[in-house]
DNA sequence: TCGGACCTTGACGTTAACGTCAACGTCAGG
DNA sequence: CCTGACGTTGACGTTAACGTCAAGGTCCGA
């Protein structure tokens, strides 16, 4: 079987090009402990999985969260396999927590946008009437 | 005509209150220019229109939005009246570009969340298994 | 073998959005 | 008259999320 795209790595530059943030911000992001890339010989590696959890960061980040919270997240995406009956109960807790914090943020933005779309509508309305 | 609820108005710490801020939030986003209150002697006059941007304002605020980004958009309510022609055409423009970036912060969150729940999912199945 | 183009760590700088503190004025109650 | 609760300005402190720079290692083509 030949090399398959599950395999594919990245260096630092190669990745922050991609995604479109600086070498800084990926340090920074490992030592805050979002992402772990291997390591070949002191230099990072990132595998698919480090793009991954990366992508779901940023989106995060482009409306609001904070690295923390976006840590948060991801951290929860590999416990939900946990065997721990305890352990499971407080996540599912959390996680409706959160949710219900993005349903909160979901509501102010409609209603932003709405006001946003109503003002550009009346400007649209008093351009009709200077030109008709 | 007796006292109206549009001539309401508040001081600083009353306002601060109401809005879950504090009163030094209040002079801040006052210096940066988000809100204007009159004077009465030196003390600070906030009225309905002043907790009306405030309000705008905050909401803003929840979902990722700039102090800056916040003071462009309230400016613009005032501005949509305008009659002159060569500046509801930029106004309008700007209002659609603002527009567009909210709708992708809302597409964002709408994923973000839509994970979430999946994972939160996983975990009620998960639980259920065990328990079953 | 030399210059570039990468990578590393470490440390200090920067910006936004406030918090906090000092020093002062004002006004009502006891 | 004094205290306490409110207000004021000004200035400095703080935190998050990086930017920037220094000082060095490695590898590759000319």
């Amino acid at each position: 079987m030949a090399t398959r795209a599950i395999d594919r790595t990245w260096t630092v530059g190669e990745l922050a090009d991609e995604l479109g943030v600086t070498t800084r911000t990926l340090r920074f992001y490992e030592a805050e402990g979002l992402i772990t890339p291997e390591r070949a010989g002191g230099n990072r590696v990132y595998g698919p999985r480090d793009r991954a959890r990366m992508r779901l960061i940023l989106r995060g980040r482009r409306f609001g969260m904070t690295v923390a919270e976006c840590r948060e997240i991801v951290d929860m995406y590999d416990g939900a396999e946990s065997s721990e009956l305890r352990q499971l109960i407080t996540l599912l807790a959390r996680l409706d927590e959160i949710a219900e914090g993005l349903r909160r943020r979901q509501a102010d933005i409609r209603r932003t946008l709405s006001e946003v779309t109503d003002v550009a509508e009346q400007c649209r309305s008093r351009l009709a009437e200077l030109r008709g």
